[in-house]
DNA sequence: ACATTGACTAATT
DNA sequence: TAATTAGCCAATG
């Protein structure tokens, strides 16, 4: 894993806006697209942007990333919950996991 | 090289 | 809905 990628992955999950989330799949798709145009050979999945995320991650919002039922990481599920509280993103009866049909985001939607 | 492991997913039951 | 089961792809031993 180069650099070239966890820089494209820490950078767009610095992008999400707060109250807002995208999952590792969608990130994936993203940074897999932009290195591709950038000349890179097509690479990754959802594991490496996890990967990137558990070894990297540290500086940048994390809890905005989800799995594809909405969870959070079940290792840090508590703390990812008290920002998602925080920052009043829209969770599921039980607040366990986020509310994927009005939080999730896409780049290129107007800011 | 080979096997195992993960902050994953989609399909199936 | 929730549990199970293949796949998946790169890192690690």
């Amino acid at each position: 894993m180069d650099d070239d990628y966890v820089e494209a992955v820490l950078d767009l999950v610095e992008a999400i806006p707060s109250g807002r989330a995208m999952t590792y799949g969608t990130i994936a798709e993203v940074v897999a697209d932009q290195l591709e145009a950038a000349g890179h050979r097509r690479r990754g999945g959802p594991r490496q942007v996890g990967q990137v995320l558990a070894h990297a991650g540290s500086g940048v919002p994390w809890w905005r990333v989800v799995n594809a039922s909405g969870a959070p990481p079940a290792r840090h599920l508590s703390r990812a919950l008290e920002h998602l509280v925080a920052e009043s993103t829209p969770l599921s009866a039980d607040g366990s996991r986020v509310r994927l049909r009005q939080a999730i985001w896409f780049p290129d939607e107007l800011e």
